[in-house]
DNA sequence: ATGAAAGCGCTAACAT
DNA sequence: ATGTTAGCGCTTTCAT
């Protein structure tokens, strides 16, 4: 209900016989004027069902909007079934309720490139979550005169930044599987490319991900690898383009239908590495006795599985992002937040077994 | 970066030697002027670093936001841990997502009175989630001259509302019950009021609840299970005002330690019912062989722990409320969507037995 | 303690 | 196809 649109400050100012600045004192100001005359102003406004001055005209005079948008690469409701994710938003509504500011999630469908959204949003800044380097939204988003703080990716000179090291972070898990004694492996990464596509990633094609964080992971990767002799020319890399525990598992079918040989998957997510984990054991591939698999996050669902992962924390990701936005501090800009991983061992990685061991026992 | 406070709307115009409209209708009118001209207008707005027209100025002229805001009564942290929340969110961000609209998650820490946040709120419109009746922030909610969606709680007169019949739904929980013949029982509850309070709930309280949601379960079970002969004076009423899972385990040990000749616990949620499978297992009671532990919602991990439970369509409820608060149509108002519920029977729940065969085996 | 004047930056009739 | 005129509703110096 409540469709009328009725009084305003100024018909208040002059029902009452005072001017539009005591009322708008009577709201922003109380010390400015007389209790009584506030009374009266506010018990007016009652009366004539004023609701208070309108925070859109306010946020036009004061220029500030009290909200902080958020840009994703994806649906949003897509945000609340990623627990990554979920952690970060979790931490960056943390910091906007510390500072008391709104949180407007901004849509931003990847199939269209309609940035009208993001130029309606009335917003005192932008959190960029994880976005590809050629996102027409972030490019609307790097137009408007707010501050910006990008998390994870793209890396951008001149913007704020929160992240990890995820070439470091990826290359501990490298090198435990290269010391466990894994040379055959293959790959599972989520999307490269803003575009769909499903299946082998040639190396080309990695290259040139424009989604920064998957590339910096398989050139680390990459770069581990070599070192140990593994021509990685010839790793299955799959990429999948949706970001669910199914497309890790048809992945992990694809990769070891095509590739048997390889000892180990490690994958560039947990949510993939708990699909690939189903993938295994429709095969009646044991893990990590036949198998080894590997994720990245360390979600819960992961923690449970006790797969071998990375932990990176993102709900601190979440919260630094918040923070660095809406610290009032803007000197020595650009600021960069970069945040601690861990290697998680759980109990999905072990030495792999030869070919004749795995295809006739022990 | 870009914190320069440049060009406008009017400074391009003057540079460009045109009107205002014209330039507006660069932006929002294309098929207004001539192509070459927009051209000319949007390479100049290049050139002087115009982003285009303020978003703020815009709302303020058309009176649109272009955004919905939500209001929970919960921190808004707590949304992104609670799955029924996050089904609730989930759907509708969908519903936002199919308007173009954003969502403004609006700060309403329920332990200050403070209001100023939906005051500030640049929404064009608000969908409350599950607040008592006496919610300050629904209050503020209520005067501003936008539409209101309510979900769950509180039922006010006037206002739209989406959200199921609970006393229907909980009911189908207790005749479940009854017919397996327990007839001592006790019940885990959610906050009943915006103060704090942990422990027995006295039918006062019950009765006086400011949680709509809460005292019509509770309503609904002490009707069903009086009409079996049960004493509802005598039935405990835990409650919690956290919700979680180990709230839930401990308002279930302190049940089960004042009263630990009841058969079955009916938590009115999922998340303190799992809390209660905990304490059981604690006790080394077996569920449901020495005791008999139900649910509602029916979220994931319910369902994973074969919870016996109420599931309702978060989700559903979720989009139904953007639906109803985006749909244009605002005609024979106020209009209700009330959603199916469904009795999950897992294996959580059986036949009591009787206090000695508990105490000596069967 | 209260008021007058001057916009914040934009869009929407209504001309032309 | 482009310009003129009028605000949207508010806050904020600066006076008084």
């Amino acid at each position: 209900m409540n469709a009328r649109r009725p009084a305003t400050l100024a018909s208040l100012a002059a029902e009452l016989g005072v001017s539009r600045t005591t009322v708008s004192n009577a709201y922003n100001r109380p010390d400015q004027l007389s209790p009584e005359l506030r009374k009266r102003v506010l018990d007016t406004a009652r009366r004539l069902g004023y609701p208070g001055p309108d925070p859109v005209a306010r946020s036009l005079r004061t220029r500030k909007a009290g909200a902080v948008g958020l840009l994703l690469t994806e649906n949003l409701s897509y945000a609340f079934r990623d627990p990554a994710a979920l952690g970060f938003l979790e931490g960056l509504s943390l910091a906007c309720e510390d500072a008391g500011s709104g949180l407007l999630l901004v849509p931003a469908n990847p199939e269209r490139e309609e940035v009208a959204s993001v130029h309606r949003a009335g917003v005192d800044g932008f959190v960029v979550y994880s976005v590809p380097d050629d996102d027409p939204h972030l490019a609307a988003v790097m137009e408007r005169p707010v501050p910006v703080v990008v998390c994870d990716q793209p890396s951008i000179d001149n913007l704020d930044r929160v992240g990890i090291d995820d070439a470091h972070a990826i290359k501990l898990m490298a090198e435990h599987l290269i010391e466990l004694g894994h040379r055959k492996i293959g790959v599972l990464c989520m999307r490269l490319a803003r575009a769909r596509n499903d299946g082998p990633a040639s190396t080309q094609r990695q290259e040139n991900a424009s989604f920064h964080v998957q590339r910096r992971r398989l050139a680390a990767l990459a770069e581990a690898f070599r070192e140990v002799g593994v021509d990685w020319e010839q790793v299955p890399v799959i990429e999948r383009f949706d970001h669910t525990v199914s497309s890790g598992e048809s992945a992990a079918s694809q990769l070891l239908e095509s590739t048997p040989e390889v000892t180990a998957i490690i994958c560039t997510s947990d949510i993939l590495a708990l699909g690939a984990l189903n993938a295994a054991r429709n095969r009646g591939s044991r893990v990590p006795e036949d198998l080894t698999v590997t994720g990245f996050d360390g979600i819960v669902d992961a923690e449970r599985a006790g797969l071998t992962t990375v932990r990176q924390p993102v709900l601190e990701k979440g919260r630094a992002a918040g923070r660095l936005l809406l610290d009032t501090g803007e000197p020595g800009r650009p600021r960069e937040v970069r945040l601690e991983t861990q290697l998680v061992t759980g109990s999905t990685a072990a030495p792999p077994r030869s070919i004749e061991e795995r295809w006739f026992g022990p």
